[in-house]
DNA sequence: TTGAAAGCGCTAACAC
DNA sequence: GTGTTAGCGCTTTCAA
C-alpha cells in the first residue's frame, strides 16, 4: 500500500501554478525572481500541508552533488575512529551534509571497491584512514579534483591533503619513559599490514629511541583480526622459551587491551613484572587495573583539522586542490601500568 | 581540473551503439535480451578501458531505490551503538546495501529532522533506536510502506516491527544479586529523558524486584550530556547529605563507567563501600578495576534480527509489512564490583 | 539483435 | 511575476 511521494509537479498542479515556481520558492529563490508574497505562502503552505520532501536523486541528478561525504575506516568499532566518525557526523550536519562510514578490516582491495562504490554512490567527498600500500589511488582521485583527505596514515608521495599526529615523537616519549622506569626488555606489539604509516612510524620511532640506550626491542606483528587469541598465542610462546619481555609497547588499544587481558588470565604482574604502554588513548585507560599509560591522540583537532581541509575543496571548486600534509602533537599519559610499585 | 565523469552515453557513442544496448549488457540483461556474445564483449572492454562507474542518482532515480540504509541511534561514539552499527554494515554489505550512521544526542526534534533528511535522500529502510515519546511517527512511516526497525527500544501501540532485550528481567536480575549479596540501599542513576523505553523497563524491573525485599530504591535521572560531571556533582551532593547509597544501578555503560571514574576520585571503596551494577556490558568491564558486575546484551543477535526483518520488507515489496516485537534475552555477568571482600 | 524514446523529479536559463 | 523548456544519466518497453 505505497503512496506515491508527493513531487513538485504535484504541489504544482493542485495549485494551478508551474513547477518552476514551485521549485523557486521552495529554494528560497523567491526574493530574486521577484515573486509575490501571496504566491510565496500559498507554495509553502501546500507543501507542508502534503509534507513535500524533496528527491534527493533527481536534486543530486541535476546539480551533480549529494551533500553526502563517505569516510573509511578499519573498524568504526574501534573507540578512536568512532569517536572521531561521531565528530565528523557533528561537523558535517552543521554544514549540510552527512556522513556515510564504512569498515574495511585493513582489507586493501575491500577498501578500493569501497572507494569506487561510494563513488558511484556520488559522495561529494571523502575522508579516509587508509590500508593501502602507496598513495596512488589517493593522487588519482586528487587528479581528478574529486576531494579527499586522509587521516591518521599517510605516505610517501601523497599529493592529496593529509592530517596525521606526530607518531616517531610519541612512541620515542613511550620509550624513554620506559628506560626511566628502568625496563631493559621491551617488546613491540604490531599489527598487520606492516606497510601501514601509523605502525611503521611508531615502531620506527619506538625502536629508535631504545637503541640510543643500546637496547633493541623485539617486535612482533600479529594478524589484525582476533587481537586476544593472537596476543594470547604470543605470550604463552613467550612464557615456554622463557623470552617474556618486562615491558610491552602496544601499537594501538585493541591490541593493549588483549594485552592487559592477557596478562591477567596469566596471572602476570603488571607493571611489576611487565610494564605496559599504548599508543592512542581511550578513556576506559584510566579506570582499568591497572591504569594503562598510553599515548593520547587529539581526536579533536584530527576530526576538526580534516574536516575544515575537506570542506575548503567542496566550496570552492574552481581553484586546484591543494594538498599537504598536517602534523598535530600526542601527549604521553603516565598512569600505573608503568610505574613499578616500591614493594612488590 | 575536474574530468567530466562517463556515462552510458560516452560508451555508446565511442562504439557507435545504442545507449540502451549498453546499458543492457552492463545489468547483465543481455542474455534474457539475446545480445550477440561480440558486442557484450566489447561493450564490456570499453566500459573498463573508460573506467565507468553508473551514476548512482540517475538509477535511483529511475528504480525509486538508493540501496543506502539508515541507522539512527543516540550516539555512535557510545560502545553498544558503534558495535551494532558496525555488525550492520557488515550484513548490509553482503546485500549490497551501504549505511549511513547519524546520532541524535537523544533529541526529539533532532531525530525527526534526520528521519525526515535520509528518507529525502531516498534511504531504502530504517533502523533506528528512537527517543520519541511515542510511536505515531514509526506507525505513520509503516502506514506508508516505509520499510523501518526500531531497535534497543519500543512503544506501547507501536505497530512497526522492533527488536528489544529483556530489561526488565535483567533489571530484575541485578536487582536479586545485589540483596543477594547483601546490599539494603540501592541507587538507581539513569538518564533523561525519563519516557525512553529501556530507561523505564530497567527501573520498573529493578525497583519491583526490589520492592518484594521491602527496600525502595531512590531514582536519580541525570541529564543525558557529561556524565561524569552530573554523577559527580550528584554523588558529591550525597555525600554531602550523608546519603550515600551503598550499591548502584547504571543504566547503561555509559554512566557506569562515569561512576566508576568518580567513585575512584572520591576514594569510595568498591565493591566494599558502595556496589555497582551496570545494564549493558562493555568488553572493558571485564578488566576495570575493579571488574564490573553487569547485565550483558546480545548485540550480534540484535543486529541480525532487525537487520533480517528490514531486508525481508525491502524485498518483498508488494506484501503489508508485517511488524511485531522480538525480545532477546540477556545474561548478568557477575565480576568483582558487586562482591564484597571479606577482609576489608 | 539492436535502437528509439519516454520519463523518473528537479533546476536554471530564458521567454512572456 | 510567472511559465516554458531543456536536460542531468539511467532503465525499460516497444518497435524494427
Amino acid at each position: 500500500m505505497k503512496k506515491k511521494r508527493v513531487s513538485l509537479n504535484d504541489i504544482a498542479e493542485s495549485l494551478g501554478v508551474s513547477i518552476a515556481l514551485v521549485s523557486l520558492v521552495l529554494n528560497g529563490k523567491d526574493a530574486e525572481q521577484g515573486i509575490s508574497a501571496e504566491t510565496k505562502q500559498k507554495v509553502l503552505a501546500k507543501a507542508q500541508e502534503l509534507s513535500y520532501k524533496p528527491n534527493h536523486f533527481a536534486r543530486g541528478l541535476r546539480l551533480g552533488k549529494s551533500f553526502t561525504i563517505g569516510l573509511i575506516v578499519s573498524d568504526i568499532a574501534n573507540g578512536f575512529y568512532s569517536r572521531i566518525a561521531r565528530n565528523i557526523e557533528d561537523l558535517a550536519e552543521v554544514h549540510g551534509y552527512n556522513l556515510i562510514t564504512c569498515s574495511t578490516d585493513e582489507d586493501i582491495e575491500r577498501e578500493l571497491r569501497l572507494i569506487k562504490l561510494l563513488r558511484a554512490k556520488q559522495i561529494d567527498g571523502l575522508i579516509i584512514s587508509s590500508s593501502q600500500e602507496n598513495p596512488d589511488e589517493f593522487n588519482r582521485l586528487k587528479a581528478e579534483g574529486f576531494p579527499v583527505v586522509l587521516i591518521d596514515r599517510c605516505f610517501d608521495g601523497l599529493e592529496a591533503s593529509c592530517v596525521v599526529v606526530q607518531n616517531r615523537e610519541g612512541a620515542k616519549q613511550a620509550a624513554a619513559h620506559l628506560v626511566e622506569q628502568g625496563y631493559k626488555n621491551p617488546l613491540v606489539l604490531a599489527i598487520e599490514p606492516a606497510h601501514v604509516f601509523t605502525i611503521r612510524e611508531r615502531c620506527e620511532g619506538f625502536v629508535s629511541e631504545m637503541k640510543k640506550h643500546s637496547i633493541s626491542p623485539k617486535v612482533e606483528f600479529l594478524p589484525f583480526d582476533d587481537a586476544f587469541n593472537e596476543v594470547e598465542r604470543l605470550i604463552d610462546k613467550l612464557i615456554q622459551n622463557n623470552q617474556l619481555p618486562d615491558c610491552i609497547f602496544a601499537i594501538n588499544n585493541n591490541i593493549a587491551t588483549a594485552c592487559l587481558q592477557v596478562l591477567r588470565k596469566y596471572n602476570i604482574d603488571t607493571p611489576n613484572k611487565v610494564g605496559l604502554v599504548c599508543f592512542d588513548d581511550i578513556p576506559y585507560f584510566s579506570f582499568m587495573n591497572p591504569a594503562v599509560t598510553a599515548i593520547s591522540q587529539p581526536v579533536d583537532d584530527i576530526s576538526a583539522s580534516a574536516f575544515e581541509m575537506l570542506l575548503k575543496m567542496l566550496k570552492d571548486e574552481k581553484t586546484e586542490l591543494e594538498g599537504g600534509v598536517k602534523h598535530l602533537p600526542v601527549e604521553l599519559i603516565i598512569r600505573e601500568s608503568t610505574i613499578k610499585k616500591i614493594n612488590i
